[in-house]
DNA sequence: GAGTGGTCTAGACCACTGT
DNA sequence: CAGTGGTCTAGACCACTCC
């Protein structure tokens, strides 16, 4: 007898993982049916369903009713990253968070905006532009845009106090999202704010949230020179 | 009677997700517990479990023993971005893949990349660069470490026809692996090789796949400038 | 110690999809 | 139309952790 006990749909998950490292099954291989691991392994059927569904879930695997279950012959890995709130990030690295709004007005958009707002007509939207900071350096700028008849409350909020980032995670939940990354070169303004020179380097994460078919907000976020984000995958 | 149907455990993740949504459950809150809820919605608890497991994954929700499940207080959404194979990602926004190599040798690395290696002595490793080209165009420049002892297939592989990094994705699977994303501004290579301008801000992935406690290889994915990668939250 | 989520099981029916 | 994964159920036991 080889095999240590199988019990849990992790020591599953650990099983299959092995084969495939193992080369035993490669990327295109046909796998046997649930009903036919659960046998070898002694195992309810269900236990392997939910093993094979995880490792679907992170690419690894391909799926479908009836052709069965193959290992992927692209296995384009998923990588989770969270999308944390500024704040924490700051202090999770041991840092001392601060935080000071350059600007607050509420203004007409240009047409990008508007655009990616997707507003309707011509209105005025709140605009927000702050600078987060690590132990006093600059860490981040953020230039906000928030669509006042979706989150009416943020027209009353102080922003002085409280960072807009923060408040709209705590207090405007939303439907969907989307976030790009890219990078781009710092101009007068950026290389001000976050004291680098103009034309550094700078990460820029832009974000947008909705509430059904209205967008809340649309951010950029503007990270000073060197910034990383990583994850495991 | 208020409710449609609440059958499969999406249908409670969506009844969850809309009374987080309208307030009614807000962040902090202690949510029924699981045998309560099946109660409610008339379904076994199993899938109110399942329905609820899926929302904490994505950070919604908070789930201990005996503390039970509560609405996150700062919810850390967690994004899932595919990392794809070059040649896919080009050929799937419908313009013509092709691919140089630009250099191929067995070499010493310089110190840092050894640490990324994780190389116990100076060994000589595989060194490749290579272009990837989108209608022709400069797309991304890679730059490439592969650890012989943990790949030594990939010694005898001719990488003029094929990318190493379609090779190793197809090729040598990996049990962990971790991503870093930066921006970097374009120096004397990177601006002839993606034909822009010196200075010119990059953005750049970075890889790196380990076989249990070796490394197999590590990379520097260099995008022309303009990249952008973007995903749904 | 007691309460809550984590997981397993055996059986059942359903939904999709390849042939 | 038949085969495979997707999901539900009811009941059970276990593992963690708060009090």
């Amino acid at each position: 007898m080889t095999a240590m006990d199988i019990n849990t749909w992790q020591d599953v998950q650990g099983e299959i993982l092995d084969r495939i490292n193992s080369r035993r099954w490669k990327p295109g291989d046909l796998l046997p049916k649930e009903t036919e691991l659960a046998q070898e392994f002694g195992c309810a059927r269900t236990t392997i369903n939910r093993a094979m569904q995880s490792l679907a879930d992170t690419g690894l695997l391909e799926r479908r009713r009836k052709a069965g279950t193959r290992v992927a012959i692209h296995p384009v890995r998923k990588a989770t990253i969270s999308i944390p709130i500024i704040q924490q990030e700051i202090e999770q690295k041991g840092l001392v968070y601060s935080y000071s709004l350059t600007s607050h007005v509420f203004a007409t958009p240009p047409p990008d905006i508007q655009a990616r707002l997707a507003l309707p007509s011509q209105e005025d939207v709140l605009h927000i532009k702050a600078l987060h900071l690590a132990d006093g350096r600059p860490y981040v700028f953020e230039d906000r845009w928030i669509n006042a008849q979706a989150a009416p409350d943020a027209m009353n909020v102080d922003f002085t106090m409280q960072s807009p980032n923060k408040w709209l995670v705590e207090n405007a939940p939303y439907t969907k999202g989307d976030i790009a990354f890219s990078a781009a070169n710092a101009g007068e303004m950026e290389s001000k704010l976050l004291s680098c020179n103009k034309g550094d380097a700078l990460f820029v994460i832009e974000r947008r949230t909705w509430m059904n078919e209205m967008v809340i907000t649309t951010a950029q976020l503007i990270f000073s020179p060197r910034y990383r984000m990583h994850t495991d995958i």
